[in-house]
RNA sequence: GCGGAAGUGGUGAAAUGGCAAACACACUAGCCUUAGGAGCUAGCGCCGCAAGGCUUGCGGGUUCGAGUCCCGCCUUCCGCACCA
């Protein structure tokens, strides 16, 4: 017996041995030149933002990632496999105010420190490729393709409303308001305020965004139909209302006791309707409490002010609580009317807290007859109701109101009565259209980005404020505009970078007199939003990359992240892919062809988090258990898009079970490399038939979830079947009954089909059983059919739908042995005897079914 | 309300319509020892001494055969939501 202490499985000294060869070696990962002619793979992680420490979740993205790289690149492929940092955000604004450090200096010193848990974690990237989005080198390409957006009116300045998070001091997107909070505040609730704002057209690619998701079928459906709701088109008309004052104000008018409102006299509401069909059946016309029209008419009524207002604190308040359905609808009338343009019929206007100002036109006309909601508030305030829609079959019933279907035929409608909904939809929209008050419309619940921020950490926007030019962008040979270093960062409204006066004083480019910077920052999801195209040329100084090499790498084949960017990130690149593709620096119409995402690592039932104090460091891991084990755990315990409840347990299970596979390579390693004379041709062993038939099952099963199934859960376990196998075998591998070259094979497989799970693991062994080069770049073992299948094989014998027995049958054999084998056997005997054996069905190779009476 | 995913042992889970619970964890008993976060052997869904019976959220259905397919419910998680 050797020294057992050699015999022991360290990961501690086997991982930081590989980890320094690793390093050693900067062409191992890399990408070989498109001209290689290998077939291309582009697999891609989702860059993390540069905390300090990679928890679990990122842990298990790697590993899932990992694995699927290395087994590429086994298989043959080019592999593009890179990683970076989102480097800007507030965190570091908010660390530079905890700990008085530079935003740089925290945001540059994390990088180093993840990168390091990267590196100890064994993960295969090409770090030749990596990008730090907060650098001038990668976010002088965010202003260039700005002032890119800009000239093709992409990008643009208005005043709105826009969302603010007190805590944050800054602006969010829509889509960074979670349930009226802000996205990194749950707690904090996100106020409206009027600003001065940078916009991206996303609404201009909206139907194309929306229409590409029938397409992107390698895409969880989940994600899918998440955007399309975000996106949210629907398909109606607007129509005109002529405003027609009250009786009241007319006669007051009359007297000429009060002056009338010049601006009142003419106007119009414009109502937004998917039901047109319906407009004979409005009794009246519902106004947001935010419309202008309310602000004016409040404006003269003090009365009216003051309801509005409570309708508009109802609406934010229930805005904030995250339901919206749960307020009760009501509203106030003001006594005045609109007249409906197909009939002239006059219908009292009246402002209700379930109108929404931010969606369609903030005006809607009430049919009570066949929509909910205004079913509800017709009862409410014993406002009409006129049913104006049948149902298309003449013989049903009279149909309980409201009446929402669409199937139908209007009545009481004019000479539009008898015409089918859709048919109805159509006419009146073209009847509004000729008589211009009205036109087919479609509404989308996507609003344009607004990607301004007045925050410090982020990349300045490159335009000017001159008094004489008015907003004049920076030149493109000035870029990039340099986030100035050593400020003084604090939580007081309006940028930081506003108090700076070597970066606000400026010459206008135009006419070279004095003006003033821009001070705004653009939105971080700006950086994410077209990274992973700045890794094909990550060094490139004159653009942002080069065409050709985007175009040989994408469409990116894998992505792989978290659900949590269905929206925010993975609707801005698609985007962004959009307008790039339309500036012609890319061909592809979307990012990724594929999208994984995985779940989420919880701990106890419940996702870890520091305030419920079940986070497991992945240090901890590392150094208790090795990297490699570590991470086999994370593949281990649960099919990759399902959540992982994290069990220390069974990571230390997973470490057991890579020693026995350290013990069982080197006992024999020495048997394997000992090239003994290749024996194979002589009587095979038992043992040995169905060893080899085992591995080559297990190589099987494991390629086959590697094209698509991605169980890597299984994978192990498969793996672990084998080592089972394998050591129950010992007496025979022993004895020398398995021969030298048999042994061989067996080992050097087992090590390949580890190495996408356990790599520093797999390294060791491959270089103790004599395996040439790196083994990331070994050939992946292929299945021998022929090895792999059974000899005999188990048939279930099922008598009237139980099961009865089992029988054993030759491998090939065909319905009738199987049939002589079930009928003779003794239990199936005892079960027919006396009776009639009314039917067989025989599917060869998988059961017999027989019917008996 | 709309949409998506899921529901199987004490736990994580496995099962192209064909022997439910593979592989692990935990546990129990035993062995070994250089006493280790080690190794080995055996047991481990439920009821039962056993023979045997029962078991995949609930109720139906299709089928020779259903955890798997279909219909209807229930529960949980996630996303969207007075979207006109």
């Amino acid at each position: 017996m050797a020294d057992d202490k050699d015999q022991r499985y360290d990961p501690a000294a086997i991982e930081p041995k590989w980890q320094a060869r690793w390093a050693a070696d900067p062409h191992l990962y890399a990408a070989d030149p498109p001209a290689s002619g290998k077939p291309k793979y582009y697999l891609l992680e989702m860059l993390p933002y540069p905390s300090g420490q990679l928890h679990m979740g990122h842990v298990r993205n790697y590993a899932i990632g990992d694995a699927l790289a290395r087994h590429m690149w086994m298989r043959g492929y080019n592999v593009l496999h890179p990683m970076g940092w989102d480097a800007f955000g507030l965190p570091a604004e908010n660390a530079a105010l905890k700990n008085n450090t530079p935003p740089r200096q925290w945001t540059l010193g994390n990088i180093a420190a993840m990168k390091r848990q990267m590196l100890r974690l064994g993960l295969g990237y090409d770090w030749a490729t990596e990008i730090t989005t907060c650098l001038p080198e990668y976010y002088r390409w965010n202003q260039w393709f700005f002032l890119r957006m800009l000239e093709k009116d992409l990008a643009y300045r208005k005043q709105s409303k826009v969302n603010w998070c007190p805590d944050c001091a800054t602006v969010l997107a829509n889509e960074q308001v979670i349930d009226g909070c802000c996205w990194r505040h749950e707690e904090t609730r996100v106020e409206q305020r009027d600003l001065e704002q940078w916009f991206l057209r996303t609404t201009a690619y909206a139907q194309e965004l929306l229409d590409g998701l029938d397409k992107l079928d390698g895409w969880p459906e989940k994600v899918r139909t998440m955007q399309r709701n975000w996106i949210g088109r629907s398909q109606g008309a607007e129509v005109d209302f002529r405003f027609e004052r009250s009786m009241h104000d007319l006669l007051v008018e009359q007297s000429g006791e009060a002056k009338p409102a010049a601006s009142q006299t003419h106007q119009i509401i414009r109502v937004f309707t998917t039901r047109i069909d319906t407009i004979f059946g409005a009794t009246s016309v519902q106004l947001a409490p935010e419309h202008p029209m309310v602000g004016t008419l409040a404006s003269a009524d003090h009365g009216l002010r003051v309801q509005v207002d409570e309708l508009i604190a109802e609406q934010k308040k229930a805005r904030a609580s995250g339901d919206l359905t749960a307020i009760d609808k009501h509203g106030v009338p003001t006594g005045h009317f609109a007249v409906n343009p197909f009939n002239n019929e006059l219908l009292p206007i009246w402002i209700a807290n379930y109108v929404l100002m931010d969606y369609g036109t903030g005006a809607i006309m009430s049919v009570p007859a066949h929509d909910e909601r205004d079913f509800e508030f017709a009862k409410k305030y014993a406002l009409p109701i006129r049913r104006v829609i049948a149902p298309a079959d003449p013989n049903a019933e009279e149909p309980e109101l409201p009446f929402t279907s669409e199937d139908g035929v209007l009545v009481n409608s004019g000479e539009y009565s008898g015409l089918r909904c859709a048919e109805a939809q159509k006419r009146l929209q073209e009847v509004a259209a000729s008589g211009a008050f009205g036109e087919a419309k479609i509404t989308y619940r996507l609003k344009d980005w607004g990607v301004s921020r007045q925050r410090y950490w982020g990349t300045p926007i490159p335009m000017i404020h001159c008094d004489r030019d008015g907003l004049v962008p920076v030149p493109d040979d000035q870029l990039p505009v340099v986030l100035p270093e050593n400020i003084e960062i604090t939580q007081q409204g309006g940028s930081p970078l506003g108090r700076v006066p070597e970066f606000v004083h400026v010459k206008c480019p135009k006419c070279g007199e004095p003006a003033r910077r821009e001070t705004d920052t653009m939105d971080t999801f700006v950086d994410s939003s077209w990274y992973f195209y700045r890794y094909t040329d990550a060094q490139n100084d004159h653009a942002p990359f080069d065409s050709a090499k985007a175009q040989h790498w994408f469409p990116i084949d894998q992505y792989i992240g978290g659900v949590e960017h269905a929206i925010l990130h993975l609707i801005y690149s698609r985007f962004w892919t959009k307008v790039m593709r339309d500036l012609d620096l890319v061909a592809n119409d979307e990012p990724a062809r594929r999208l994984f995402t995985q779940g989420m690592v919880i701990k106890d039932g419940a996702k870890m988090s520091k305030s419920k104090g079940n986070v497991v460091s992945p240090d901890d891991m590392v150094a208790r258990y090795g990297a490699d084990a570590t991470r086999m755990y994370a593949l281990f315990a649960a099919p990759p898009d399902r959540d992982l409840d994290w069990q220390e347990d069974g990571v230390a299970g997973v470490s057991r079970f890579l020693g026995r596979v350290y013990r069982l390579v080197t006992k024999y390693s020495c048997v394997a490399k000992s090239n003994a004379p290749a024996a194979r041709e002589t009587q095979a062993s038992p043992t040995t038939a169905t060893l080899l038939r085992k591995l080559h099952q297990t190589i099987a099963r494991i390629t086959l979830d590697f094209e698509g199934r991605w169980h890597f859960n299984t994978c192990v376990a498969a793996i672990m079947e084998l080592v089972n196998e394998l050591q129950a075998a010992d007496a025979e591998l022993a004895s020398g009954e398995v021969p030298a070259p048999v042994v061989a094979e067996l080992l050097r497989t087992l090590v390949l089909l580890l190495a996408p799970f356990a790599p520093y693991l797999a390294a060791e062994l491959w270089e103790d059983l004599g395996g040439e080069g790196a083994i990331l770049r070994a050939p992946w073992p292929k299945s021998d059919p022929g090895l792999a299948k059974e000899e005999e094989v188990e048939i279930p014998v099922q008598i009237n739908g139980k099961l009865v027995t089992v029988v054993r049958v030759a491998a090939g054999a065909d319905s009738k042995s199987i049939e002589a084998a079930a009928l003779t056997d003794r239990k199936v005997q005892l079960r027919v005897a006396g009776k009639t054996v009314a039917k067989v069905i025989v599917v060869p190779g998988r059961a017999i079914s027989l019917v008996v009476k």
